[in-house]
DNA sequence: GTATGTTTCAAACAGTTGTTTGAATTATGT
DNA sequence: ACATAATTCAAACAACTGTTTGAAACATAC
């Protein structure tokens, strides 16, 4: 049995995903999940607080099974390459699937929209709550490319998480076009699978004495994800 | 002197690339352009062909830059590389800069949130009205890889799509992240003088014998960037 | 069975939203 | 100068927003 709690979730995951935040109305909310309205600020304070809670839900599987997946990598006794780090992402990212219908796309979605967020409440939130999973991450992509500017690194970092949420956000989209067009449905794991690939190329390539960057402008003091320092 | 549809069309521009669309109301937008609130409906009809207006503006600068540049470029005698075709964006997205104060970031945010728009008013008004350009661009970055499958080519233009769009839409935050990590203040020019070269040699990767990537099922009937063919 | 705490419910709250109206104002053309 | 058209304006519109209220219903424990 799903209590009350558990129905305006689902509800509301489903509903910010496909509407987005402001979009979606408590009452698009309780009127989906067969509840009464008074319920969301009963069990969650206010809205706020309540897409915060629905977020967490994910985040928490997520970031549990991407640590676990570092460590798998970490305890190996060869040199870990980018491949190797960034394909830590696949499984959690897949698992998600399971763990709800669409569970992936919802996902990034969710964090798609949460990044976008301006006033940024979440992004604040998430930086903080998962700010160790994110710091390991980039330690370990870090050690596979140590020639690399601690500011190159940051920025990379940031090319590759666009690519991710961009894509996975948009991928029931994108997947409608494939499929009209190549009359193929490719499921979010194949699309992770090329992606990953792909990252790890661009992550790979040597910028030393191309033109277009200068490289006096590049300092390397200390880098961080936005919030503290890489543990070392 | 500014007549009062250019006032709405500035103000509009501004706030909604610093609150998101829904969170901007017409209200805000009158106050800030200080005229009379029935003026939107009056000169725009409604709110949502004032958000195609105010994107409107942009898109048509830059694609005009951009199709010129692309023709530049094509007009040498030499074959082209990735980083050819690619570069050709830089100055279009630099440009917008000039056009109006931190012209570049706004219509990249303005670009984000049209694309995470899931009625997608804007995104199919955007991929109708612009597709020439968008096709040539394809067309000239497939000449230059024509290795790919076609159905690789409109993942990887996706998955750059979503880096150009996420570091640029969010580089007002990045770029606060690198002043204070690194003390150094990145500018758009210089982002995407990183972006460019990182995302060439993503797309210059060979997927082939890539275990990740199972071959056979990708299959090579023509290509699109879900609206109309490329020119050929 | 009665008392206590938890959860549900319909109704109302005050505030904001985009849009419309009709009169007042300004500009244009002759 | 006059007539016609274009624009501005304050006010009101109905619809919707998140949140609060206080009574009803339910569950739990003694």
């Amino acid at each position: 049995m799903s209590t009350t709690k558990d129905k305006i979730l689902d509800a509301a995951e489903r509903l910010f995903a496909d509407h987005g935040f402001s979009e979606t109305s408590l009452r698009m909310i309780t009127a989906k999940a067969d509840v009464n309205l008074a319920s969301v600020n009963y069990h969650f304070g206010s809205k706020k607080t309540l897409i915060q809670a629905v977020f967490e839900r994910f985040m928490e599987k997520f970031t549990a099974d991407l640590s676990s997946e570092m460590e798998r990598i970490s305890n190996g006794e060869q040199e870990l390459t980018v491949l190797d780090v960034l394909s830590t992402l696949i499984k959690p990212i897949s698992k998600l699937e399971d763990l709800r219908p669409h569970g992936a796309g919802v996902f990034m979605n969710l964090l798609g929209r949460a990044y976008a967020e301006t006033q940024g409440h979440i992004r604040r939130f998430a930086l903080e709550r998962y700010s160790e999973v994110l710091n390991q991450f980039t330690f370990l992509l870090h050690q596979t490319s140590p020639h690399l500017h601690k500011q190159e690194m940051f920025w990379r970092l940031h090319f590759m998480l666009g690519s991710f949420i961009f894509t996975l956000a948009g991928h029931k989209a994108l997947q409608e076009i494939s499929e009209s067009d190549f009359q193929q449905k490719i499921s979010i794991e194949e699309i992770i699978s090329q992606l990953v690939p792909f990252m790890s190329a661009a992550f790979s390539y040597d910028s030393t004495n191309n033109p277009l960057i200068q490289q006096d402008n590049i300092q390397n003091i200390g880098m961080t994800l936005s919030a503290g320092d890489v543990s070392s």
